[in-house]
Order: C-alpha cells, then sequence, then structure tokens
DNA sequence: CATATATCAATTGTAAGCATTTTACTGTAT
DNA sequence: ATACAGTAAAATGCTTACAATTGATATATG
C-alpha cells in the first residue's frame, strides 16, 4: 500500500483554540453583544469544556480589545460605539501604508499576480453586492501586502486590527465602495514601480476613505 | 484619628499579574535567556504559585512576542537576533508618528509642560550617561504623546512595542543619543505650530535613527 | 423610616489532581 | 557499533475542587 505523501500534519487543536476562535466569532458577529456580561461558567457549558480553557480565551480577547476584564467583578464585551471606527482606522491605515512601502525590495512576480487576481476575485464580489465576501477578499489582499512585507509585528498587530473591522462590518460601520478596486490597482502598480512614497500614501487613504464614507451616511 | 484622604485604592494584585510582569522582565532582562526552554513547574515553584497563573502569563507574553508556545511540547523564549531591530522600529515610528499627528487636537498646556520637563528630565540622563534612565525616560516622552493621542488601540500596541525596545536595550541593540534631546524639542515645539506633517517626519526619523546607529556600530 | 450591619449566594481567582502526549532512556537485534 | 523498539518518566492541557471577593438581601438599630 503507497503511504501517502501529503498526509495532513496532525496539528493539535486545543480546546482554548477552539473557544477562543468561537468566543471572537460570536463577539465579531454579534451573537454576543456589545455591554454583554460574560459568565465563565455558563461559556463553559456551551462549548462543553471547562472554566480553565474559557479564562484563557478571555485574557487572550481582553488584550485584542474584544472584551473588558474587571477583576474579581466581572468580564464585558466591549462596546462598539460610532468613535470606534474612528480610533480603529487611523492606525491600520498606517501599517498598512508602511507594509507596502516594507513590500517593495521583496516584491516577485508571483506576488503581483497573486495580487492582480485577488483584486479580481474583489471587484467581482463587489460588482455582485456581495459585500461579506468583498470584506473578506479586500482582507486577504491586504493582508497579501503585509506578508510580503514580512514583519512579525506587523503581521499580528494587523490580524488584531482586522478582526476589529470585521466586527464593526456586522455593525454597518464599514462600507465598501468600488473605488477600493481603482485604488487596489494603482497600489499594484505602484508596488511595481517602487514607489514607495505614493503607494504608502494611496494605501493609507484606502484605509481612511472609510471613515469618511462613514461620517458621510444619513444616520451618522 | 484623622481619616487618610490620599490612602491608595486597594487595588487588588492578581497573582497572574504578577507573574506576567516577573516573567516580561526577566525575559526583557535576559534572566531567561533568548531560546530558553520554559517549564511551568519550575516556574510555578520559584513564584510560589501555582501552574494557573503561570500557564495564563505565558500566553499573554506569546501574544506579545516574547515566548513562543509549542502546544503539547514546550515554550521558548524567543530569539533576539541583529534583525530584531530592523523588524520592530519601524511599526513602531510609523504609531509614534501617527500618534504626534492625533494629539495636536488634543494639546493643552498642561501637556506641553509636561512634555518640556520630561524632555528635561532626558537630557540630564543622558548628559550623565545615566542611559537606563534615559531609556525610561525616553519611553515616558513617547508615551505622553500616545496618551495625548487618546488612542487606544494605538496604547496597547505601543505598550507591546516598548517593552520589545526594553529588552533590545538590554541587549546592546539600542543606543541613545543626545541628538534625541533635539528632536524631542523639536517635536514640542511643531506639535505647538499644529504642523502635523513635520511632526510626524521627525517623530518618525527620531524612531528610525536607532536602526541606523545599530548598524554603524563597529561589531555590526 | 432610613441607615448601617450582618449573613448568604454567586462568581472569580487559585490550587491540586488526572489523563494524554511527548521525550528520554534502556535493551535488543542487526 | 548503530539503529530501532519498547518502556518509563516527565511535561502539557484540562478538569475538578477550593478559597477569597463581591453584591445582594435581610435584619437590626438609631
Amino acid at each position: 500500500m503507497p503511504i501517502p505523501t501529503n498526509h495532513a500534519k496532525t496539528i493539535r487543536v486545543t480546546a482554548k483554540e477552539n473557544a477562543f476562535n468561537q468566543l471572537q466569532q460570536w463577539i465579531i458577529d454579534g451573537t454576543l453583544q456589545a455591554g454583554e456580561k460574560l459568565n465563565d461558567t455558563e461559556l463553559a457549558i456551551a462549548l462543553g469544556v471547562s472554566r480553565t480553557p474559557i479564562r484563557e480565551s478571555l485574557q487572550l480577547l481582553e488584550v485584542q480589545g474584544f472584551v473588558k476584564m474587571f477583576p474579581g467583578k466581572a468580564t464585558q464585551v466591549t462596546e462598539v460605539d460610532r468613535n470606534s471606527i474612528t480610533e480603529l482606522l487611523p492606525p491600520l491605515a498606517a501599517l498598512q501604508a508602511l507594509s507596502a512601502e516594507l513590500a517593495i525590495p521583496h516584491l516577485t512576480d508571483e506576488a503581483i499576480a497573486l495580487l492582480d487576481s485577488t483584486n479580481e476575485r474583489f471587484a467581482e464580489a463587489v460588482y455582485t453586492k456581495d459585500y461579506f465576501s468583498a470584506l473578506k477578499i479586500d482582507e486577504e489582499f491586504h493582508r497579501i501586502v503585509v506578508d510580503i512585507a514580512n514583519n512579525s509585528y506587523i503581521l499580528s498587530m494587523v490580524e488584531s486590527l482586522q478582526a476589529h473591522v470585521r466586527r464593526l462590518f456586522f455593525h454597518n460601520s464599514i462600507v465598501l465602495t468600488e473605488q477600493s478596486i481603482e485604488e487596489h490597482r494603482q497600489i499594484i502598480q505602484l508596488l511595481q514601480e517602487r514607489d514607495a512614497l505614493t503607494v504608502a500614501a494611496i494605501m493609507r487613504n484606502n484605509w481612511l476613505r472609510a471613515i469618511d464614507e462613514f461620517h458621510s451616511l444619513p444616520s451618522n
């Protein structure tokens, strides 16, 4: 019998990881609402594990800013007010702009091709008004740039901030527009031209524009 | 008997917090060396607590990038190579530059005065070659700017990155020069003039300069 | 009746114990 | 002598149990 060479590495999935992912998802999609008080025991029962992995997950979620712990008292899901977007996007824009700059020396043809095809998929999703897919593909696009930049500090910070962006999207605070498609094209073009200054500026704008667009909505 | 009005709030200090702070300190100052394997039980005994708060602390330290956990196998202190400084400072510079921009609308006379006096203390420490004090005061200075900017996302990221800077200092990868004193003065001046663009540039430079200075050292 | 105090329930933080996986060692066979 | 297998020891992840705070309710007191 031929031994399968591509056997999946038996990745150990810990209860803590499962709990963390599930809780984060619940907070992002609103299952656990902003301001809601969280009870260790309840969550443990709901997820079929003991309190320990739950507590560990909550501590990680606190670092990420999804919950706030009051030692000895309680743990609350953080609020999502309209200021969140104003606080969140500037640092994300700055880090993404920096990523674009840092990516330039590491660019490859494959990377450019991947950015191109990803942006095409993004365009398709926007045109068909599949905004949730568009959001995820937009994340992919920017994540590629960060990956090319190859900076672990930036990567972990951006991942965390992106999770908050996803949460804001579920709260209807984030809007995706067709303008992003063209900006992405410019970003790819400028990366190829190795124009660090301009690509950083466009990248920053690509993110900050969402703030203005949000504030120009009727209800805001 | 007069009741002391300034009695310290009975802040509850948990075993986890103590463990976290101590372990972080040990990693930063080199007591726990890069690459060293960490044993839950040993650390628990050393700190006089059970494994639970130790494990929780290690998980937080992993998020901060001070240790790397291999689930089921082991936990290691992360390495500190000379590339660390090249990876660490650009995002920190970007976030500090952004902080300076964002601080401008919230500036007060008290804040400016505090920045001034802090920079005086910094200068004093540099002149007397008390470089460790200088590092801490330099941190204070930049922390004030971040506080004024009043952005919780930036604050938590900068705090974490600053801890890494401290670690690099202990590894002789960070050098403080007199030039910082003058740059700080410029930063204060530009903040008062509300010159967002220039202050961001100077702030960025203030941090990135350390990369060049490090690479121009004889041994690097 | 309002305020203060005491007691109780609930919840959090910590410790101890168990089970599974990993690692190290030892013995055996080639 | 080296490589491999099997077993023993140790370390991790999780569960369970305990201790210490907090908040609330009820009772006492001015």
